[in-house]
DNA sequence: CAATTGACGGGTG
DNA sequence: GCACCCGCCAATT
């Protein structure tokens, strides 16, 4: 590999570790991950790091939006669903 | 280095 | 519920 490696920033590795810690069968928002990542507000830092991370080992379909709302639709619900979240109207149920 | 874009969040009308 | 604005951070051009 003659390429670069990407050389993840610290605040990308906190965020993948944040979202490592989401449990299964549970979801996390933007919001929440940049809490946990040490830089509260970041929420699309977040968002812009995992729209980059493709390819890694995430649980990206566990980040949703802080109302509950799917980010990417179609593949989000039913990868969710299959970790026994329940998705209504399109929104995670938030209890 | 400046400007733009993007899986965001909250507030206001 | 929808439209618009501001703030906030990171990656890309």
């Amino acid at each position: 590999m003659t390429s670069d490696p990407p050389h993840l920033t610290e605040f990308a590795r906190s965020v993948y570790a944040a979202i490592r810690t989401v449990p299964p069968g549970t979801c996390a928002s933007y919001g929440e991950i940049a809490q946990e990542a040490g830089r509260p507000g970041a929420a699309r830092g977040v968002g812009s790091i995992l729209a980059q991370s493709g390819g890694a080992d995430l649980p990206w379909w566990r980040i949703i939006r802080a109302d509950g709302s799917l980010p990417k639709g179609a593949d989000q619900e039913g990868r969710l669903r299959a970790e026994g979240v329940t998705i209504i109207n399109g929104r995670v149920r938030m209890t």
